[in-house]
Formats: structure tokens, C-alpha cells, sequence
DNA sequence: ACGAATGCAAAATAA
DNA sequence: TTGCATTCGT
């Protein structure tokens, strides 16, 4: 065990310990990974075999990074490692043994549009409204039920509201729908190994026997279910290692549990604790803030982190007048810093509550060509053309699959629109039959017209055709193949708007992923890309190789770090997020969010919020996070544009009287540095029919008509890119030049 | 049967 | 602003 002088006193003793349940508590940037990657390491080192060693991470890059330094240190022995999320090596079991409780090896994986598809139609078939009854809102219902292991029956029997007896209904058929359609959702992929290995014993041993050591990192992240399964699965040698930080949970509202964490050691008697309390990541003055945040929250782990590195640079509040300077104090900021620290790019990240906000960010930093990467956002595989063309590939692999079936049965244009679909299903309904098999006897329907029966056969030949093929070629001559044969690029380069093209570009890059796939595993199936499809993460696909400034969601940040921090929009009702009130618990988990940001940085940390910005389209007045004067005392720096006005004020005018101002009063002095947005239609007052404008995105252009006044004047707007395009004045921030 | 046009509601984090 | 559902005209 040469490399364990590596490690600290109490790292080394959570590294030997490696037998009977383990609770390692790690404060943030106190070596976790560090130390479990050791421990995996020692185990194999004394003769454990791979293939007995379950780890259990939060993110995929996480487990791929974890497993390299592994072999890094103990080479070949770490091959057979299981190690990955809850959800990928569960489906990876499941692939094996679904067969047992009713599924074929071949199922589909539904996300949650899948569900809410499904929902929406089962809600059409029963007759009950999606108007009065959000769809949106049933999902997460049966998906909070099924985190908590309540089957439909159990739901329908505490179901008092009208709400509640709806969805016991539709939850039972939801749950019957996925079955006929050989697919599971998420929450499945972690409740169906439970139901196998309780009906199943030999297969419990069977796991249970070969993991005989099981280690969890983010162990507050988890929720009942994963609680559950772990429970089972190390109930026989009680071989479980778990890691985390209470203070870094962030995932209650999808079903994390935090008493998983604060009463493991109730649950697994005899448990050895380790703490991991120095913080070798950041710098005395980051912590120190991170401390006075999070001493806010009632029922933490009582804990101190501490540290060796110097304090540092005092943390930066910035205020700013609205989302636009934000984003350029941002940039400013940045290239100043890389300047005088020699940075890379890399080395800064910028994190919000908000996908939304990463827009007025990304702005900024187009306008200064600063280069950047995005985290999340609209998913890559979430996108209407990609999730098109892999409904198809779903289909094949998995014919039961209804929900893709409907998605792509009348796309591209083949006819089959309501009527011819409502025929069908009868059809399939009278033959009890499978939808796609009632396609497939299309010749034989009656009540189907002639166009809609040619588009059905035409659909069915290809399909037939192609599930033969994917046998025969390889996954990226298929692919190819298919996408040439639906002629989808064609369409996207015929349509040549600036939006199809994106689409081509988008079906080009899947086409290359799935080359990509193919060649980082030559074994792997179709079936095995979509898996992965599925579950991807957006984190995964992040890598800190490109030097660029990294823009993602707090939760995305989780487990990172940066020399240089950003957390920007630190205002009332974005972080703390809320919609009206908020509850205490919730207040919580949005301060957790807000320590998980600041622990990220390493060596600067910058907080920016706004006094207004743009929110739903429209401008909001914005008020100071409750958080900034929670984290008030040494170390802290405030710069704002009220003391900037004053400062200019004061050299101006002799009024040096703004000591002690309410905040009504700051608010109005502020008001004079708001931009007038009144006067901001002035400048649209300037466009006349004819005018030459220039847009961000669509260039230059002619103005061929207006309409409108004021707040809703629209115009007419001739591209030399793109053609004409109909803008609202307010929105498009046009410059003029005639 | 389709797609353009219109109207309306929602709006956060995610495997 | 966006996405979704319904309506209307071809």
C-alpha cells in the first residue's frame, strides 16, 4: 500500500476500513473522490476481484474518470469494475434478467417527454381533460409515488382530492401502457430491480454474492428507492461504503432523501464514521463564507471545514443595473483576471439557478468574442429532429414501442393523420393485435382510404426493410442508410432557413456520434447506443479539454472545480428560486444550491445580482438575495452601481448625505441609473419604412413595413440573409443606420 | 389531411 | 419568450 501516503490521518483510516457498513462525511473539496478511489484501489490491491466492487456515482464522467485513476494506480486488475450511476448499472442488470418479471431485453427506456406523451394520451383515450388536470403535473405525481415505492393501488386508496383519484386511474394505466409497450421510465429502471430481486431470490443472492463490496458517493443525492436497493443488495455482507455531505443536497425535489445520510448509522448498526474536514480546494476567505451561508440551515451534520491555503482574494459582490451589464461585468471581469493570474479560460466558470439565464450571459460573451461552453440547456437528444430519427431507431430494436411508433408514424408526411390512426388502433384492438403489426395489415383494414393505406404499407415496408438491415450492417451504415432513405437532410437543406440548417448540422452530429459510439466499442449494439442516449447526462458530455469559459446550472456543478468562480443572478425569487412564497425547507435547499457554488471555486469567488432584469419577456424589477447578507463580514467586497452613481455624484454635486438611506430611497436614487427603457422606443421612433437595421442574429437588413405603437410596434424587415422576418421593435434591438 | 395562424398559459433544478 | 392546442383556410 505504497500510495496511501498520499492521504491524510483520517482519509487513510476511511481507506482501510474496509469492511462492515462506512459513513465517510466530506465536507466540500475535502478529497473525497480522492479517497474513494483509494479505497477501490486498496480493495483490489489485497485481492478483491473486480467484478465484486459496485460503485455507485452520480454522474457518468464521474465513474469514467474515477475508474482511470484507478488503473492508474493498480493497472489491468481494475477491468471489471461495475461502476456508474444508480440508473446505468441497474439498466445494465436489468438487460440481463427482465425477462423474469415480464419484459424483453430489447425495452425501450421512456424520458420524460416519453412519459408525459403516454400521460397525455391515456388522458385523451379516458376522456379526462388535460386543461383541468396538468399532465405535467400527474408525471411528477406518479413519478413522486414510484420514488416512494407506492404502487398504484396504494395511491388510489389515500386519494382524496379529485386530483388524486384521477391519477390513480391514469397511474394504473400508465403503468399498464409501459409494460404493452416494453419500456420503462427512469424511476422504473430503479423499481423493477426491486421487484425482481423480491420475486426473485436466487437472483438476489446472486447480486447480493457478487457485490460484495458496495460503495456510494453523493449518498445525500439518493432517494428511497436507491435506499432500498441498497439495503437489499448489501444486506448479506454489509460490505457499504457510503460518501457525502449533508450540506451539499440538492436533490429533494426529485426525490432525495436527506435522512438517508443523517440516519445511516441507524440504519446499519456497528457503522464506522470517518470526517473529512480539511478543505484542500479553496482559500480561507471562500470557506469562511461558505460557513456563514450554510449556519443559516437548522439540522446540518455538525461539522468544521478548514483549511491550510492562504485567505486569498477577498470575494467580489457586484451589483449591476440590470442582466446586460451583469453579463459584461462578467466578461470584463474575466479578462481581466486571466490577464493578471495568467488563466486560461477554462479556469473560470460561471453558474445561475436558471438555464434561462445563461442567455443575456452568452450575449456578453458573444459580443466580446470571448469563447464559452454551455452545460444543459436544450439537450442535445431532446431536440425535435434528433428525437425523431431515434423514435425510429426505437422502433426497430423494440417493435412494442408505442410511443415512439406514434411519434414517427406520420413523420415525414405519409398520410396518416387522426382518422387513419384512430382506424389503426381499432384495427390492432379488434385483431388484439400490436400497433405496429395492425400498420403492418394495413392492406387488410377496411375502414382505412386508399392514400392513408398506401402511406401505412409504404411505412411498413420500410420498417421491415430496415429491421432486417440492422442486422446485416454496421450501426453507422444503417444510420446512414436510414437518414438518406427518410431524406431528412434533403428537406433540412431545401428548407434553407438559419433554423433548418441548425437541424442538418444536428442530424450530421448524431450521425457522427453514432460513428463515434461504434468505434469506442466495436461490440456494442443499437440497443446499447440508445441506452446510453438515454442516460446521459448534460454533465457528461462537458469536458474542460476546450479552453473556454464553462456556463452551467448550479446543480450541473456539483463535484467540480474552478480557480475562479462566478454566481451571478443572487436576487430574491431566482436564488433563493421561487414563484410566490417559499417554505422553509425549500429555503434551504436553495441556500445548499447557493454553498455548492461557492465551494466550487478554488481560488476567486465573484457573486453579481441585478436590480432588474429581463424575466418572461418583460423587464422586472429585482431585489438583493436574502443570502448576500447572510454571507456579510471579513473577506467580503461589495462593488454596485448605487455607489458608482454616488461616487460620480459626489464628484459633481457637494452631496455627501447618502450614509443611511431606506431602501425605498436607494431604490429611487437608483432609479435614475436604470436605463430608460421608456426612451428605448425613442430609438425605435427613429425606424421609418426604409430604414437600413442591422440584427444580432439576422445581419443587415431593409425595412419594408410597420405596424403598431410603442411597446407593440412590430416591423417588416427584408434580410439580405434570411428574407423578411415580422419583429417586435421592443425585442429585436436593432441598430438603425438610416 | 395539413399547416399556417391564432390564442393561451407557463415559466426550475434532472437521470 | 416559448411551446402547445385549437381553429381556420386550402
Amino acid at each position: 500500500m505504497t500510495f496511501l501516503h498520499n492521504l491524510n490521518t483520517p482519509q487513510q483510516d476511511a481507506v482501510k476500513a474496509l469492511e462492515g457498513p462506512v459513513l465517510i462525511v466530506a465536507g466540500a473539496g475535502s478529497g473525497k473522490t480522492r479517497v474513494l478511489t483509494y479505497r477501490i484501489a486498496h480493495l483490489l490491491s489485497i485481492g478483491v476481484p473486480a467484478y465484486q466492487i459496485l460503485a455507485l456515482t452520480f454522474t457518468n464522467k464521474a465513474a469514467n474518470e474515477m475508474k482511470e485513476r484507478i488503473h492508474n494506480i493498480v493497472g489491468e486488475k481494475s477491468h471489471s469494475l461495475w461502476m456508474g450511476t444508480f440508473h446505468s448499472i441497474f439498466a445494465r442488470i436489468l438487460r440481463y434478467e427482465c425477462t423474469k418479471i415480464g419484459f424483453e431485453k430489447n425495452f425501450s427506456i421512456y424520458d420524460d417527454n416519453d412519459s408525459i406523451g403516454l400521460i397525455k394520451r391515456i388522458m385523451n383515450s379516458m376522456g379526462i381533460p388535460t386543461q383541468q388536470f396538468n399532465p405535467n403535473a400527474i408525471q411528477s405525481t406518479i413519478s413522486n409515488a414510484k420514488n416512494q415505492l407506492v404502487t398504484p393501488d396504494e395511491f388510489g386508496r389515500y386519494a382524496h382530492s379529485m386530483y388524486e383519484e384521477k391519477t390513480t386511474v391514469i397511474f394504473a394505466e400508465y403503468q399498464k401502457q409501459l409494460l404493452q409497450s416494453n419500456a420503462m421510465d427512469f424511476d422504473d429502471l430503479l423499481l423493477k430491480p426491486i421487484t425482481l430481486f423480491h420475486q426473485h431470490s436466487d437472483v438476489l443472492q446472486k447480486y447480493q454474492d457478487r457485490f460484495r463490496f458496495i460503495l456510494v458517493d453523493e449518498y445525500q443525492d439518493t432517494n428511497h428507492v436507491q435506499y432500498v436497493l441498497l439495503k437489499t443488495l448489501a444486506e448479506k455482507y454489509k460490505n457499504i461504503c457510503v460518501v457525502g455531505d449533508d450540506a451539499q443536497s440538492i436533490y429533494a425535489f426529485r426525490g432525495a432523501d436527506i435522512r438517508n445520510i443523517l440516519d445511516f448509522q441507524k440504519d446499519y448498526p456497528g457503522a464506522k464514521t470517518f470526517r473529512l474536514e480539511q478543505n484542500y480546494r479553496s482559500t480561507k476567505f471562500i470557506l469562511s463564507v461558505a460557513d456563514r451561508l450554510i449556519k443559516h440551515n437548522q439540522g446540518q451534520i455538525p461539522k468544521t471545514l478548514w483549511t491550510d491555503n492562504d485567505n486569498g482574494d477577498p470575494i467580489h459582490v457586484i451589483e449591476c443595473v440590470d442582466d446586460r451589464e451583469e453579463g459584461s461585468q462578467i466578461v470584463n471581469r474575466i479578462t481581466n483576471d486571466a490577464q493578471r493570474f495568467k488563466l486560461d479560460l477554462k479556469h473560470f466558470a460561471v453558474l445561475y439557478r436558471t438555464n434561462a439565464q445563461s442567455r443575456s450571459l452568452e450575449d456578453a460573451m458573444r459580443k466580446n468574442s470571448i469563447p464559452y461552453v454551455i452545460v444543459g440547456g436544450v439537450a442535445f437528444y431532446q431536440r425535435k429532429e434528433i428525437k425523431d430519427l431515434l423514435a425510429y431507431f426505437r422502433v426497430i430494436v423494440n417493435p412494442q414501442d408505442t410511443e415512439s411508433l406514434l411519434r414517427i408514424v406520420n413523420f415525414p408526411v405519409r398520410g396518416l393523420g387522426d382518422v387513419a390512426l384512430g382506424n389503426i388502433k381499432e384495427f390492432a384492438v379488434q385483431q388484439n393485435i400490436s400497433l405496429l403489426e395492425s400498420v403492418h395489415r394495413s392492406r387488410e383494414n377496411p375502414k382505412l382510404s386508399p392514400r392513408a393505406k398506401s402511406g401505412a404499407i409504404q411505412f411498413s415496408l420500410m420498417t421491415k426493410k430496415y429491421t432486417e438491415l440492422k442486422n446485416a450492417v454496421s450501426m453507422s451504415e444503417f444510420s446512414r442508410a436510414f437518414v438518406d432513405e427518410i431524406g431528412v437532410l434533403k428537406m433540412f437543406k431545401e428548407e434553407a432557413t438559419p433554423e433548418s440548417m441548425a437541424r442538418w448540422e444536428n442530424v450530421q452530429e448524431l450521425l457522427s456520434a453514432i460513428s463515434e459510439f461504434q468505434n469506442e466499442h466495436p461490440e456494442a449494439t443499437f440497443e446499447q447506443f440508445l441506452e446510453e442516449v438515454a442516460l446521459v447526462s448534460d454533465i457528461d458530455q462537458w469536458e474542460d479539454k476546450h479552453n473556454a469559459i464553462t456556463l452551467m446550472t448550479l446543480h450541473s456543478a456539483k463535484g467540480l472545480e474552478f480557480p475562479v468562480v462566478f454566481v451571478a443572478g443572487l436576487e430574491e425569487g431566482l436564488l433563493p428560486f421561487y414563484p410566490s412564497q417559499i417554505e422553509e425547507n425549500e429555503l434551504e435547499e436553495e441556500r445548499r444550491l447557493l454553498y455548492v457554488g461557492i465551494t466550487r471555486a478554488m481560488k476567486k469567488l465573484y457573486l453579481t445580482y441585478t436590480r432588474s432584469r429581463y424575466r418572461f419577456g418583460d423587464v422586472t424589477l429585482q431585489s438583493p438575495s436574502r443570502f448576500i447578507s447572510e454571507i456579510q463580514g471579513r473577506g467580503v467586497e461589495a462593488y454596485n452601481s448605487f455607489k458608482r452613481f454616488h461616487q460620480r455624484k459626489d464628484e459633481n454635486r457637494f452631496s455627501p448625505s447618502y450614509k443611511k438611506k431606506s431602501y425605498q430611497q436607494e431604490r429611487e436614487i437608483f432609479a435614475d441609473t436604470m436605463p430608460d427603457y421608456e426612451s428605448m422606443n425613442d430609438v425605435s421612433k427613429g425606424l421609418r419604412v426604409g430604414s437600413i437595421v442591422e440584427h444580432e442574429e439576422f445581419g443587415r437588413g431593409r425595412t419594408l413595413s410597420i405596424s403598431g405603437k410603442g411597446e407593440m410596434m412590430k416591423a417588416v424587415v427584408l434580410f439580405e440573409s434570411v428574407g423578411a422576418k415580422s419583429l417586435m421593435v421592443k425585442y429585436a434591438r436593432l441598430l438603425i443606420y438610416s
